[in-house]
DNA sequence: TTGACTATTAAACACAGTGTTTATTATATT
DNA sequence: AATATAATAAACACTGTGTTTAATAGTCAA
C-alpha cells in the first residue's frame, strides 16, 4: 500500500516548507512574504512547492490544521491517562500545550494571527468539556448561542495577552482565571 | 489655506478608490485584490493610486481608521445631546451605527476582518463610558488586565454573531446582552 | 539488490502586476 | 485670468507567477 504521503522525499519537502515559512512569518506579514523566498529558503524548487500547496496562504491554513490536530490529540492523551481530572486542569493543558510549542503559537495565535483558526482551538475545550450552558437550563437558547460566541472570543482574548506578556502568569493561574471568567450566574432564564 | 487635502479633485480619487475597493472586499480576499484592478474599476490612472497610498493593505488601514472615527464621533455626539443615558443606551448607540453602515461594517467587523481593529473598536466605548472595574475595587490589577481583554475581545464575538445572524436581534436586546454579560461579580479581589 | 515507480529538479516559458518616471493635460483655487 | 498642482497616458525595467518539459535521483516492495 505505497501512498505518496509516506514517501520520505514528501516528509523531506513539506517540513522544510514550513520550517522556512515559519521563519519568515516570524520576520514579516503573510502578505510580503513570497513563495519564490520560501522556496529558496529551503531549498525546493518552485514546482514542488505547487505540487503540494497552491500558495502561502494554503500553506498557512495546513500549518494552522496541523496545529489544531496536535493540540487535540494532546488534550485526549491526557482524559485517557488521568481518569479522574477537572475542567481547571483540562484547561490548564491547553495552556501548556501553547508554552511548550510557543514559537508556533504565538505566530497564529498572536492579535495578527486568523480569529477563525483561533477560535477553533477555543471550541476544542468547550465543545466537549465544559458545562453546555442550554443543558443545564440556565439560559434560552438565543442566549446561550451568544454567550457562547462571548465566550469563545473572549477566551482568545486572553491567550493573546497572556503570549504578548511572555506567558508570565503560570498555567493554573490562567486556567483557573478562565473557568472563574466563563462561568455566569447572572443572566435571565 | 490651500491644502491638497481639500482639493475637490483629491478627495474625488480617494472616495472611488474606496468605492472599488469595498465593492471588490466583498467579492474576494484582499490578499487577491489587485492596484491595478482597483484603478481600473475607479476609472483612476495606477500612478495617481501610489500618489496616495502604499498598496491595498495602506488603504484598509485608512479605511479602518476613517470608520473609527466616524463611530466615535457618532458617539460623542449623542452624549452631547442627551444629558441623561445610561450605558445601555450608549451601547445601543454602537449597535445603531453598525447597522446603518451595515455593507462596510459587515466587511470589516466580520471575523475575516482584522481582529485588532475590531478591538479598537470596542474600546471606544470601554475606555471612556464604561465603568472602570479596577478603580471600583472589585478586582486585583492582575485580574483587571485580563478581564478587559477577555471582555473587549467577547464583545467583538458578540457582534460577529449578531451580524452573521443578519442582525435579527433588536439593537436594545443586544446592549442589554452586553451589559450583563460585562458586569461581572465572580471574581475574586 | 534489482526494478518499477515517482518525487524532485533545472530550465524555459508567457504572462500579470509592480512601482516609478516623464511630459502633457485638465482642473481647482485665489 | 493666472497660478498651482492633481491626474493622466505611455513607457520602463523588474519581480514573481504558474506551468511545462525532459532529465535526474531517491524510495520502496519483491
Amino acid at each position: 500500500m505505497r501512498s505518496a504521503k509516506d514517501d520520505r522525499r514528501v516528509k523531506y519537502t513539506k517540513m522544510v516548507l514550513k520550517e522556512s515559512f515559519i521563519k519568515l512569518l516570524s520576520k514579516k506579514d503573510i502578505s510580503k512574504i513570497t513563495i519564490k523566498e520560501i522556496c529558496e529558503d529551503a531549498d525546493i524548487n518552485r514546482a514542488t512547492f505547487y505540487a503540494h500547496y497552491s500558495d502561502q496562504y494554503d500553506l498557512m491554513r495546513k500549518i494552522e490544521n496541523e496545529l489544531l490536530e496536535n493540540i487535540s490529540s494532546y488534550i485526549t492523551e491526557f482524559a485517557k491517562k488521568s481518569n479522574n481530572f477537572n475542567d481547571v486542569e483540562l484547561i490548564e493543558k491547553i495552556f501548556e500545550y501553547i508554552k511548550e510549542n510557543a514559537q508556533l503559537c504565538k505566530l497564529l495565535l498572536s492579535k495578527k494571527g486568523d480569529l477563525d483558526f483561533q477560535k477553533r482551538v477555543m471550541m476544542l475545550v468547550y465543545d466537549k468539556n465544559l458545562i453546555d450552558l442550554t443543558n443545564e437550563g440556565i439560559f434560552s437558547r438565543e442566549y446561550a448561542d451568544y454567550i457562547y460566541s462571548y465566550t469563545i472570543t473572549g477566551c482568545v482574548g486572553i491567550i493573546q495577552k497572556w503570549l504578548e506578556d511572555g506567558m508570565d502568569k503560570s498555567t493554573r493561574f490562567m486556567a483557573e482565571m478562565i473557568i472563574r471568567l466563563t462561568t455566569y450566574n447572572n443572566a435571565p432564564k
